[in-house]
DNA sequence: AGTATTCAAATACTATTAGTATCTAGATGC
DNA sequence: GCATCTAGATACTAATAGTATTTGAATACT
């Protein structure tokens, strides 16, 4: 079927690098799956490499093991919040409760996924504290969260507040993670509107009612990313790998 | 030694209840100690019922399973928030980071003790949410740290406050979980006064340093008890459980 | 009192899974 | 076109939650 050399083959026939840079793209993308389906501790190496179309040694040829497939996934998650270009405006208000809204179709599902990778990440931050590595690489992540947050309270807070800014950076970021942890467990029915008026008090402390316009800017930085951001990145990666030698 | 009938061998010869509740207590307490060591998916079963003095059959005897036993200890640790005699004022601060404070031996003992069960406790929040029998015990938990804000929050808030008492009571928890998820993933340096702080402003929406008192009350309703509790309920566990034939 | 029953806890076993060690075939370099 | 190197496959180990079965001491019954 090809009696040229090789070079004429560029379909089946890839450099090395290139095989290797779409094997890692499949398993985050298969993982990313897994771990929103099954949670952190539940989803098995098995089933993603086979569900990405390799095997485990795929896995542990790519990525150190389980912990750092996760943070891969994670931070091609938290892409978005990096840099300046983050506009918190543009985030949807439906992370917190929003199981049966008005929701059209793909942004349903992408708030079944965003809830579920939500439960992974909890549970892995509460795994990876326990180890100093991934407690480190963790906290570098988290960093990401805050200085979102502390780039909207530089340009949200009154002049005269007597807290630094840091420490208004930090409780807006504790209070969005709380807000998600409330609506994971369930227990919670805090909404967009009212998140955005706690964030409110905490920036400027000023009271008003929770369907007040927000005064500067503030909304979902989470680790769990909001569900615009979710949609993108699913229909970002490859639906399905290249198919492989199964045996 | 005992020329007598049975019934004047109190000491060895106990009542099956009896017998088992005791059995039940010593597995509590060997579960806590575990799971603050090891985390929910860290600490095993085998483990547990070694330490306690008896063999894995004895926790499938006691509770439906892992998670049961989770439950139980988490219980035990919430029985102080429940009902009215718990006053916020009485908690010390020393929740959010304290790592290397001026504490006394065992109150860092304790601390210690608090972020590892912590961290236990929202791994297990994560994987519970996947079940819908755990989902509802867990939300049962987590109304109980609500509730306990909102007395705070009723007693607490303005009478021009537009926004609804729940409302209000939500975030103030929401704000609480998330200084111990910025606490125990290492990120955050929230410590006692700003988190006062920081419930202030939600509870009466005005701006303040993290050095003033605090208004109407609020510390510390967290799912993660605070030092006290913990070295309280330390203490009414039984170090030593009963020794018991190994084979 | 003595015998039958019950049930807390022990023992034995299964299935699953993260991680490791080894191997292989196809790409790369000369 | 041959030697090397490595991404990924295969085979194996150790650990562990859960299940099935067994046992012996406490209870109930006569």
């Amino acid at each position: 079927m090809d009696p040229h050399r090789s070079t004429s083959t560029p379909r089946t026939r890839r450099t090395r690098t290139e095989r290797q840079l779409e094997t890692r793209h499949a398993l985050i993308g298969a993982a990313l799956a897994a771990f929103t389906r099954d949670g952190y501790h539940g989803a098995s190496l098995d089933d993603i490499a086979n569900d990405a179309g390799y095997s485990k040694g795929a896995v542990y040829s790519n990525f150190g093991g389980k912990a750092e497939l996760f943070l891969a996934v994670l931070d091609h998650n938290l892409e978005a919040l990096r840099g300046d270009s983050w506009d918190p405006f543009e985030a949807v208000d439906s992370r917190a409760t929003e199981p049966s809204g008005a929701l059209p179709q793909s942004t349903r599902e992408a708030a079944a996924y965003l809830h579920g990778f939500g439960l992974a990440t909890l549970e892995f931050i509460a795994t990876a504290a326990r180890d100093d590595t991934l407690s480190q690489a963790l906290r570098a992540r988290v960093q990401v969260m805050v200085d979102a947050y502390r780039r909207v309270a530089v340009s949200g807070r009154r002049p005269d507040d007597p807290l630094p800014v840091d420490d208004v950076a930090q409780l807006m970021a504790a209070l969005d993670q709380g807000v998600s942890i409330l609506a994971l467990s369930g227990a919670g029915s805090i909404d967009g509107p009212l998140m955005r008026a706690g964030l409110r008090r905490l920036l400027t402390g000023t009271t008003g009612d929770a369907d007040e316009p927000p005064p500067a800017g503030a909304d979902g930085a989470s680790l769990l990313p909001d569900v615009e951001r979710v949609r993108r990145l699913i229909s970002d990666l490859p639906e399905a790998p290249p198919p492989h030698h199964t045996s």
